[in-house]
DNA sequence: CTGAAAGCGCTAACAG
DNA sequence: CTGTTAGCGCTTTCAG
C-alpha cells in the first residue's frame, strides 16, 4: 500500500457492468431514486460493495440540473480565534444536518487575501458563503454577490445592498457597559478599541460616546485609544493611560485581546482591584480571575445558527428581502466592572 | 438581484466564441500554459473579463489526468476547541501556500459521525485527509486509507499500518510533571484523566505511573480518576479526592477541561495556594491566574505544520516509509506546580 | 502556435 | 421498471 494510491477508482460503469445493468440504473440505486426492482437494487448494491465503489459528487454535481456542490464556504478573520471557531462550529453543525460540508478559510482581515480565497471558493462552486468581511471596501464581496452567489455577512454588515447579515448589539451593549460604570460614580472612563476600520470598533465607540452623553459625562479625548490590534498594543496604551496626570478610574476595552492586554497591565501594577474594567467579548476563565472580569458576552452560537439558517434559506431559493439580524449580547457581571472609583 | 442567482455561468465556450478561438486555446491561457501568441492571450483575457468568466475547478479536476481537487479534508474532534482550531489554522496556512483549500469537520469523537464525514470527504475527492481519530477501533479510517487516500493522523496514532502520524511527548512530559511534583516532596499525587479510550489519556497515565515509580512512590489507586469528560465530571472527581481521609497534596490533570474543573474546586475551597497542580495542555490566561497554572504545553502550531508537511508530501507522491513524528511538549512553570506539600 | 474530436463520471430527457 | 443518447465544463490527444 503506497500513500500515492495509484489504482483507478471504480466508476458507475464498472458497477453497471458487474451488476449487468445500465449506468442509469446504478445511478438510481445509488441515489435512492424510485424505479428499480428490488432484485436489481440488491444486485447493484452488491456489485458496488465488492468493487468498493464510491459516488463521485463532483462529477454528479457537474451534470445535475441543480448544480449543487453540497459545500459552503466560510471565510472568517482567523479560525484559531475562539470567536471565529465557535462561529464556524455553529455553522458546521447546521450544515451537517443537510449533508453540507464546509470549506473554511482565514482572511486575516486582509482584503487581498480574502479576495483570493473568495475566488478559490468560487472556483469550487460552493453553494454559498458566510463571510466576516475584512475592513475597508468590500468590492470583491460585492462582485461575488452580484454574480449570484448566496452570501451572508457575520459580525460586520455589508457596505452594499441585497445581502443578509448577522451582527450583535455592539452599540447598545457598549452604552450599557459605560452607563453601569457611570452609575458607580466613574467620571473618567477610558475607551480602548481595536482597529478603527472595523465596523464593530466604530459601533462600540459610538456606544461609548452615547453612554457618556447619557450619563452627563464629558468626553476626554486623551482617554480614547484606538487601533489597538493585539494584546501588546493594548498593554502599551493602558500603560500610557495610567500614567496620565488624571488617569481613568475605569476602562472599557472594546475587544477580546485588548481586554487581556489591559488586564495584564492592571495586574502588573496591582491596580486590578482599584480600576474598574469591562470588556467586550467573553473569554474562557474570565470568571476564575481575581476579580472576575465583567464582560459583554455575545451569543456566538446564536449568531452562527442564524447565519447558517439564512444562508441555507437563500440557497434553497428564498428571495425575500435581505435581513439584518441582530443577536443580543448580555452584560455578565463578575466583579471587575463593579469596582467603584477609588478615593484619591 | 436575487439571492438565488439564476443566470447561467459563462463557460470556456462562451469565452472562446467571443475571443474567436477554440476552447483549447482558452484553456491554455487560463492555466497560463505556453503555446499561445501574445495577441491571442490578450484577446482571450479581455473576453474572459467582459463575460465575468470564472474557471470551474470541479469540471477541470474531473477531466485532468492528475485528478487533484486542490482540497484536503480535516477531521478533528471539535473545531471550537482551542487545540483543534489552532491545529486547523496551522494546516490551513500551509495548505494556502499550495492553493489548497480545507474542508473542515468535527467528529465529536464519535466513530459513526467520523465515518460519515469521511465518506462525505471521499465523495468530494479530497486529495488527502488529516484526522484526529475518534476513540475505539479505526476500521473506517483504515478502509479509507487502504483505498489509497493519503492520510495523516494527528494527536493519536493509527492502530493500523502504513500511515503517518504526528503526536506529542505525552508520556515523557507527564512523567516529567510527576517527577517535578515528587521532587518538591509530594507523595500523594492524584491523576485525573479524560476518557480511557483515548490513546493520549493512556499515554499520560503511563507517564504518571513511570513518574511515580521513578520517584520511588507507590501508586494509591484511589488517587486515580479517569473518564472525566468535561469540566463538570472533573469537578466532581476533584471534590471526591479532596474529601478522602488522606487527600492528595498535588494533582496532575491530564487534559485541558479537567484542569479547569479541578481549578474551580481548589479555588472554591481556598486550596489553590496549598494543593499543587500541573495540567496537560496550556490554555489562554493560565498565566494570569493566582497562582499561575503550571502546564505541559504542546507545540500546537508545530504539530499542525508537521501534519501539513506530511500530507502534502504524500499527495505529491512521496512513498517513503510511514513516519511517526513526535513534537516535543514543554513544562511551563507558573507557580501552581511549584507548591510544596503543606504541613498538616 | 492552434484546433477538432473524444471523454472524465455522472445525470437529464426521453424511449421502450 | 429499465435502457439509450446526449452533454455538464473542462482537458487530453493528436492532427494540422
Amino acid at each position: 500500500m503506497d500513500q500515492a494510491g495509484a489504482r483507478r477508482e471504480p466508476t458507475m460503469r464498472d458497477v453497471a457492468a458487474l451488476a449487468k445493468v445500465s449506468t442509469k440504473t446504478v445511478s438510481r440505486v445509488i441515489n435512492g431514486l424510485p424505479g428499480a426492482g428490488q432484485e436489481v437494487v440488491d444486485r447493484v448494491r452488491a456489485a458496488a460493495r465488492t468493487l468498493g465503489y464510491r459516488p463521485n459528487l463532483t462529477a454528479s454535481s457537474l451534470r445535475r440540473s441543480d448544480r449543487r456542490s453540497a459545500t459552503i464556504g466560510v471565510l472568517f478573520e482567523d479560525l484559531s480565534n475562539p470567536f471565529d471557531s465557535a462561529l464556524l462550529r455553529a455553522v458546521e453543525d447546521r450544515a451537517r444536518q443537510g449533508g453540507v460540508l464546509v470549506l473554511a478559510g482565514s482572511s486575516e482581515d486582509d482584503r487581498a487575501l480574502q479576495g483570493e480565497l473568495l475566488i478559490s471558493l468560487s472556483a469550487r462552486r460552493v453553494d454559498g458563503v458566510v463571510v466576516m468581511a475584512a475592513g475597508g471596501h468590500q468590492d470583491a464581496l460585492q462582485q461575488e454577490r452580484e454574480r449570484g452567489t448566496p452570501m451572508v455577512l457575520v459580525d460586520r454588515p455589508p457596505t452594499f445592498g441585497g445581502t443578509d447579515c448577522v451582527t450583535t448589539t455592539n452599540r447598545d451593549s457598549s452604552r450599557e457597559a459605560v452607563l453601569q460604570l457611570a452609575a458607580l460614580g466613574h467620571r473618567d472612563i477610558a475607551f480602548l478599541g481595536d482597529r478603527r476600520t472595523l465596523w464593530t470598533s466604530q459601533e462600540r465607540y459610538t456606544g461609548y460616546l452615547e453612554g457618556l452623553a447619557q450619563a452627563g459625562l464629558t468626553l476626554r479625548e486623551e482617554l480614547v485609544r484606538t487601533d489597538l490590534h493585539g494584546a501588546d498594543l493594548a498593554e502599551t496604551a493602558t500603560t500610557a493611560l495610567l500614567d496620565l496626570d488624571r488617569p481613568p478610574t475605569a476602562l472599557f476595552t472594546a475587544q477580546n485581546l485588548v481586554t487581556v492586554g489591559s488586564m495584564r497591565v492592571l495586574r502588573a501594577r496591582g491596580l486590578h482591584h482599584r480600576v474598574a474594567l469591562i470588556g467586550f467579548d467573553d473569554f474562557p476563565l474570565a470568571d476564575m480571575l481575581e476579580p472576575g472580569i465583567t464582560v459583554v458576552r455575545q451569543d456566538v452560537p446564536g449568531i452562527g445558527r442564524k447565519a447558517a439558517e439564512l444562508i441555507f434559506a437563500r440557497i434553497d431559493g428564498d428571495t425575500s428581502p435581505p435581513v439584518h439580524a441582530v443577536v443580543p449580547a448580555a452584560l455578565v457581571r463578575r466583579g471587575s466592572g463593579e469596582i467603584a472609583p477609588s478615593a484619591h
